[in-house]
DNA sequence: GCCTGGTATCC
DNA sequence: GTGGATACCAGGCC
């Protein structure tokens, strides 16, 4: 990483990886209109653009071994003998392969008697002798060899878009030796793919043991007659045979190359070629993939990071003594088996100390713990709950959380998607991370581990970190959003780590029996839908075919169109059964039902952890508005509405040790929001009267007494209010309440005539973020929407429906936010043992403990009451029980 | 094996 | 031709 000022070189292993493509594709679904077999090649050519696109090297080669053989078989007939005969459909794609890489102007290396892999090696050894970072990307593990602080492995896992990276640091992790030495345990363990036996009984874990103890295979082998046990034994009756694998399995370094490392400098892919080879192989999405590698195509490279000093000795001593304000960064993942492995710190932009936390003395623990915990030092992270939860798996405690470049990132613009620290460096400054693990969660464990110290990575990141939150932060508060930033969503971090970290408690018994009873619905009412067809066992969740049955075979009327064709979702199905009754649309509707139960209730079982509870995550960077999302699983959208949905409801129960749940939700939260925001006086009374709202709305809007709406007139108003927060048109109003178009404008204007301040505000606000361009809620969250000034019809609607109804479900989302501060800050206070559990955008779940019910539900309705101090009061309706449906109530 | 679209759930 | 989400499945990729 400190030499990448000198280029990336990207060196790959053309067969091994065409082999892994070819075997990750079905060949069925590849081919050209003439038969031609693409499979490999398409695969092959997605990963090379992949690895050209994201690591952007500056030199490239592509190594082919040769037909034939090669110094080793010459050596050891049966070398790679066991090979099974390649596929016929595999050999014709190799040639096919080589022509892309002419268009990409990807250099194809390869050497008479020697294999790709040592062209590899002596490539890479060239590369970093040149001072150049390289990636090897190869399937063959020999190449595990290879691998120093310079030079990383590309390793496919799976498929060939699943790379691992291995460091040295992951190497040990994985096999317990150093790179150098991986020859040596593979030569005691032997390679079946190169049909080289090792010695019997002696496995990776006794090999890594023997070359601790032994300082590698040489000493092994001078002490082999010491060597106890069967497997010392094994050994001593292998030599040979070791010494063999030894010799085979060693990588030259030293090849003579035909092409030198300079011209295997990249110059980017050539815009005309790529078209033909395209044409030539029929690749239709493929080509819009390879263009932008063009030269012709192409733009300025993104500047590399700049150098990061990162010191890791004395770095505990150097960490603890910072009390200014801290970027730190935890290396570490979340979930089951969360774990810390290192600590960065940085207290200015240049310089940064790094902690590999496998190697501190007790002393160290205690002194960094301390400094962790303590409130008073001020800490910025990216993506601060992560790092807590890696933190508390280790046993530390993370307070003083002061900021998270992640959620300043979100705020100064919450339509953008990623929000990893690669993907903010980027777009904030424009910097290219290096070696950064595609975006994702957490870092795996093989991604852990900078090139020469745990620390290094660690230390580099919370350097980017700081320099991240002095661009970021001032953003925030340049856009007024400073109090929400430091007041409500950094606080919310902790709370919100809290609530992932408990959890809800499940009853597995429950859900299993859910589990079976949705699956035996399901299995007949499939069997009710294939009898209604004549027995023919038609896909019944494959839209495409259920076209083909309903429109076609059965020649229904036609429902709604869509991409694909005509809808067949529940209301168009609904819709036909009216229309065209048929036995197979009851069947269908009645299995989707429970198919879907089935699988919601299955993955809720699958994410129990073995404490009994599933623990989602929630995420503050997700919804543009400012709700929260949830994920893995998602809590907040268990089903609710049905008598199946309640069930499933009762299998959240409340957990060992506490007493009962406790759920308090808002009512009507976002027509109190936008009484609020509209002023409109009628709208306000009906709130300050208390009265049941669409009650009071229909008697306005039909000229009747509250006591002489109907039904019918409630519902109506009731759609309508709702609506009107979402940019309902009266298309829209007279298709969900089934009336005509007509019918349903006239109701809008009855509407509209008695609570125009609504409708003054819905305009006037749409009015307002075209003017400023974004949109603001009453505690000053931004949402920016360029597309209101745009020249699309279409897109320009769609921007004004969002900004109809950012600021109300935004504000929505900023007072229950503002509710659990205050609901968390009680709960310590007064020092409770209950604790929030979930939050579902106007729904807070709390877990209480013994003798806490009263106090907890108090604090609930004043809390959540007291969040905002808005024109119309803020009601809220409790409940609770032994499990959520209960609660619920 | 990855990506997209359709369908479903929630507020 | 109503906003904001997440999850699963099928099918296309050629």
């Amino acid at each position: 990483m400190s030499e990448s000022t000198k280029g990336t070189l990207l060196l790959v292993d053309g067969l091994s990886m065409a082999f892994r493509a070819f075997f990750g594709l079905p060949v069925e679904n590849f081919a050209t209109s003439t038969g031609v077999p693409t499979n490999a090649v398409y695969g092959f050519t997605t990963m090379l653009a992949t690895l050209l696109r994201e690591h952007e090297p500056t030199h490239v080669a592509v190594a082919f071994d040769l037909p034939g053989g090669t110094f080793r078989t010459e050596r050891l007939p049966s070398y790679k003998g066991t090979r099974d005969a390649t596929p016929p459909e595999f050999e014709p794609q190799v040639p096919l392969i080589r022509e892309v890489l002419g268009a990409l102007r990807v250099p194809a290396v390869d050497k008479p008697n020697y294999e790709a892999d040592d062209l590899l090696a002596t490539y890479a050894r060239l590369g970093h002798e040149a001072g150049m970072r390289v990636l090897v990307v190869s399937g063959d593990r020999d190449t595990i060899q290879l691998v120093n602080g310079d030079v990383t492995l590309l390793y496919p896992r799976k498929g060939v878009s699943d790379l691992v990276r291995f460091t040295p640091d992951a190497v040990r992790e994985k096999y317990g030796v150093d790179p150098g030495q991986y020859p040596d345990l593979a030569a005691l363990v032997g390679e079946t793919s190169d049909n080289l036996p090792g010695v019997p009984g002696v496995g990776p874990k006794t090999a890594a043991k023997w070359i601790g103890v032994y300082g590698g295979l040489e000493g092994i082998l001078n002490s082999a007659d010491d060597v106890p046990g069967k497997a010392g034994e094994s050994l001593r009756a292998h030599l040979e045979q070791v010494r063999l694998n030894r010799e085979l399995n060693h990588l030259l370094t030293d090849l003579e190359v035909a092409v030198p490392l300079a011209d295997l400098e990249y110059p980017g892919a050539d815009a005309a070629a790529i078209h033909e080879v395209c044409d030539a192989l029929q690749f239709r999405t493929l080509r819009d993939k390879l263009l932008p590698l063009a030269t012709d195509a192409g733009e300025a490279s993104p500047e590399t990071a700049p150098p990061v000093v990162v010191q890791t000795a004395g770095a505990v001593a150097a960490i603890a003594a910072m009390t200014g304000t801290v970027a730190l960064h935890v290396d570490g993942r979340g979930g089951v088996d969360a774990d810390a492995w290192a600590l960065g710190a940085a207290d200015a932009a240049d310089a940064a100390w790094g902690v590999d936390l496998a190697d501190l003395s007790p002393e160290d623990e205690s002194t960094l713990g301390a400094w962790l915990a303590d409130p008073n030092i001020a800490k910025v992270l990216h993506g601060a709950k992560d790092g807590w939860h890696a933190l508390t798996a280790r046993g530390w405690e993370l307070a003083g959380i002061a900021g998270d470049t992640q959620i300043a990132a979100f705020l100064v613009n919450p339509d953008q998607r990623g929000f990893e620290l690669e993907q903010i460096l980027q777009r904030h400054l424009g910097l290219a991370l290096e070696s950064g693990p595609t975006a994702g969660e957490l870092d795996l464990g093989l991604d852990g581990g900078g090139a020469h110290h745990a620390g290094q990575r660690a230390g580099e990141r919370a350097a980017h970190v700081r320099t991240l939150a002095g661009v970021l932060e001032p953003m925030v508060d340049e856009r007024g959003m400073g109090a929400l930033y430091r007041e409500l969503e950094i606080p919310l971090i902790t709370v919100l780590a809290r609530m992932e970290h408990a959890g809800m408690a499940v009853d597995r018994a429950h859900l299993s029996t859910l589990a079976d009873e949705a699956r035996a619905r399901a299995d007949r009412a499939a069997e009710d839908a294939y009898d209604a067809l004549g027995g023919e066992r038609v896909n019944l969740g494959s839209p495409k075919q259920l076209q083909e049955v309903l429109f076609e075979r059965l020649g229904m009327p036609k429902t709604k169109k869509i991409k694909t064709g005509y809808s067949t979702d529940a209301s168009s199905l609904h819709d036909l059964s009216e229309k065209a009754p048929h036995p197979f649309l009851t069947a269908l509707l009645a299995h989707r039902d429970a198919s879907k139960l089935s699988q919601i209730i299955e993955t809720l079982a699958q994410a129990v952890q073995p404490d009994g509870r599933i623990h989602t995550t929630f995420s503050q960077v997700v919804a543009a508005t400012g709700r929260l999302s949830s994920k893995d699983p998602n809590l907040q959208n268990i089903p609710v509405r049905t008598a199946e949905g309640h069930r499933i409801r009762e299998a959240f129960v409340v957990g060992e040790g506490f007493d009962t749940l406790v759920t308090a939700d808002y009512s009507q939260i976002e027509m109190r929001i936008m009484a609020h925001l509209s002023g409109d006086a009628a709208l306000v009374e009906a709130f300050a009267a208390g009265e049941d709202l669409h009650r009071f709305v229909g008697s306005r809007v039909f000229g009747v007494a509250p006591e002489d709406v109907s039904p019918e007139m409630r519902s109506q108003v009731k759609a309508m209010s709702y609506g009107l927060a979402y940019g309902l048109s009266s298309f829209g109003l007279a298709r969900q309440l089934g009336l005509p178009v007509g019918a349903a404008q006239a109701l809008m204007d009855d509407y509209f005539s008695r609570f125009g301040a609504v409708r003054d505000y819905l305009r006037s606000v749409v009015e307002q973020a075209r003017a400023d361009g974004y949109t603001e809620t009453i505690f000053g969250r931004r949402r920016y929407i360029p597309d209101l000034t745009s020249t699309n019809r279409q897109r320009r609607d769609i921007a004004e429906r969002m900004a109809l109804n950012a600021p109300i479900q935004g504000s929505a989302a900023d007072l229950i936010k503002r509710a659990m501060l205050g609901v968390e800050r009680r709960l310590r206070d007064e020092g409770l043992a209950s604790r929030q559990v979930l939050q579902v955008h106007d729904e807070l779940v709390i877990e209480t403990a013994a003798g806490e019910q009263d106090a907890v539900e108090n604090i609930l309705r004043e809390e959540m009451h007291a969040a905002g101090d808005l024109s119309v009061p803020l009601e809220v309706n409790v409940g609770t029980g032994a499990d959520w449906r209960t609660a619920g109530h």
